[in-house]
DNA sequence: CCGTATCCTCAAAGATACTG
DNA sequence: CAGTATCTTTGAGGATACGG
């Protein structure tokens, strides 16, 4: 395996230790809806009723909470028109897609692999 | 990006629908814990004690069921020997070791950008 | 259309004690 | 050493109604 979990401590003492700031943001973006916005984003900008669409069973308290850390983040970009009625796009930051390279692998792996996993 | 959400939920329809077996699967692996646990076993095969000390910070209530759903989902290898006092090693299986092979450098990026993420 | 505000529930998770 | 059993807590998350 290219990297192990004792080189990422070692790299960054620390770093994963109880309430660090990587527990945090793992936190964020390995959160049950926040790898689903995420995701949906990865097909571009959005708006927030395709988003409530997309992610199948999210409620409206949950998009929006989800939402707001993401982009407090820097992981997601909020861009609202002064329209009526009015329209809010949400798109990926660079930071976000660098994240998202990332995630997409292991995604797919699990879209595979999930059936198999389950069938035991 | 190598590819997209919808690429994915083309590729298999119903994939990331609500309730499908890879929302559970998600659910499993991208867990406070079950990160964390998968992580520490990157480092090789562990005994329960290791464990304990190595995720900071968790019950042994949970390390025990987060263990048991990792080993149900065949990413995780219990081996016991019949020994006095009693002695446990886990262990990721290959399939294990094919998932942490794609979640460690997302691992990696998180733990290199988490401070820059936070100082907002 | 895009959210926010409020109330409420229940299951995940912690604490503690105990055992093969 | 490696867990299990039991009780309690808490906050994530759902439902609903309303506001800009």
């Amino acid at each position: 395996m290219a990297v192990s979990f004792r080189q990422l401590r070692e790299s960054a003492p620390g770093v994963f230790g109880d309430g660090c700031p990587t527990r945090t943001v793992l936190d964020h973006v390995m959160s049950k809806w926040g790898v689903l916005v995420l995701m949906a984003l990865t097909d571009g900008t959005a708006r927030w009723g395709e988003l409530k669409r997309t992610v199948d069973g999210v409620s409206e308290k949950m998009l929006a909470s989800t939402l707001r850390t993401l982009v407090d983040d820097g992981l997601v970009a909020r861009v609202s028109y002064p329209e009526v009625p009015p329209r809010v796009e949400y798109s990926l930051t660079a930071r976000g897609e660098e994240l998202m390279a990332r995630m997409m692998p292991l995604m797919a792996w699990i879209g595979d692999n999930a059936d198999d996993i389950l069938a035991r």
